[in-house]
DNA sequence: GGGTACATGTAATCAGTTACATGATTTA
DNA sequence: TAAATCATGTAACTGATTACATGTACCC
């Protein structure tokens, strides 16, 4: 049997949360959750739903008029390959990719760029600004309430699935993002504390 | 003109930054510094720099025997179009795609899966241990000591460039990433707060 | 001088993106 | 009922990954 990538996994995992689905229900759940720190854009689906009907791991039904939409569901076959990978060893990869870093990167030092700069992150700023809102209004449905057991008990807000958690890590990059432009477009890059929390 | 992908303006950029260099030089200037916040295999930088080629950015000089290493070197062209992107309209795109949040966002919920996740989150735990420690290690060589003018010093150390000042960032996303799969390791994905330090 | 690690490139395949086309549903 | 928007799919193209092949230097 071949080796599946990532992007595989997602429709897996996606179509054993939800049941059936279409691919156009899946774009949808992805954007708001896996998306974040999966990329994976619409157009993929298709060729990754595909793949898998190919492998044996979902089978597909077709409308047969008008739009002739799809349902996938998984197969047993399909369940398994999902577990397995679920519990098998996980490799460690994480790739990022954000022009305004790049950008950033490329900038002359010395004051000569300084008003680049600052336009820069003054954009990515705003950008991250609306991202993070976006994470606080998805994750105000996953979000409980604070348990009175006092052992457990922190301050805040606290989640109680993996799926919560993962989005928590999403809000917290975007945090991150947010204090990070913000102190360029304060201060400039070359006021840039690695390590401000110490 | 065609328009240039992001990946393009990292060969441009580092040309400009080295003066002449190999494919593989550039790659090891890649790995180190931009590679962590744009993803760019090795085998890409041939398709990508014979494009630039193609559109007269870049030239290349090839030798004549042996391992026929080619010399790539910026053309005024080449100059132009980078400083026109580095002065243009930023998009924001970022990109991530971390296969350890895919799979905790896929674990079961529940104390069925603790063991699962403990065990995921400690190997996340240790890889990104090691991305800390080189981060650290290549600013070290950015890093410059406080200045010790009163008004602009904080607590730390501060960087210079614009180069250093993205590196910075990868830092502190590693760091991010260490506490957050420490709190999972230690607690639980259910005991993941979305805002520990408020 | 043979083994190991580093350096360099190519071609085939696979994944991802763009651009487009059309069907359904809501709303003015 | 026309316009706008949402839903759905396909095909052509471009970018990325893998697997391989070979050259060069170092070191024992």
């Amino acid at each position: 049997m071949p080796t599946f990538s990532a992007s595989a996994f997602v429709v897996l995992g996606l179509l054993e949360q939800s049941g059936s689905t279409t691919p156009y229900a899946l774009d949808r759940a992805i954007q708001q959750s896996i998306g974040h720190f999966w990329a994976f854009p619409r157009s993929q689906i298709y060729a990754e739903a595909a793949r898998l009907v190919r492998h044996g791991l979902v089978t597909e039904d077709r409308e047969g008029a008008g739009r002739r939409r799809r349902t996938l569901s998984l197969t047993q076959a399909g369940r398994d390959t999902l577990a397995q990978w679920l519990t098998g060893p996980a490799e460690h990869t994480t790739d990022v990719r954000d022009e305004g870093l790049l950008r950033l990167y490329f900038q002359q030092d010395g004051s000569s760029g300084a008003a680049q700069v600052h336009r820069l992150a003054v954009d990515q700023l705003a950008a991250h600004r609306r991202q993070l809102a976006e994470y606080e209004k998805v994750l105000a449905s996953a979000c409980t309430p604070e348990p009175a057991d006092p052992v457990t008990a922190g301050d805040g807000l606290r989640f109680e699935t993996p799926q919560a958690a993962s989005l928590a890590f999403g809000l917290r990059f975007e945090e991150l993002a947010v204090a990070f432009w913000t102190e360029v477009a304060e201060h400039g890059a070359s006021a840039v504390d690695p390590r401000p929390q110490e």
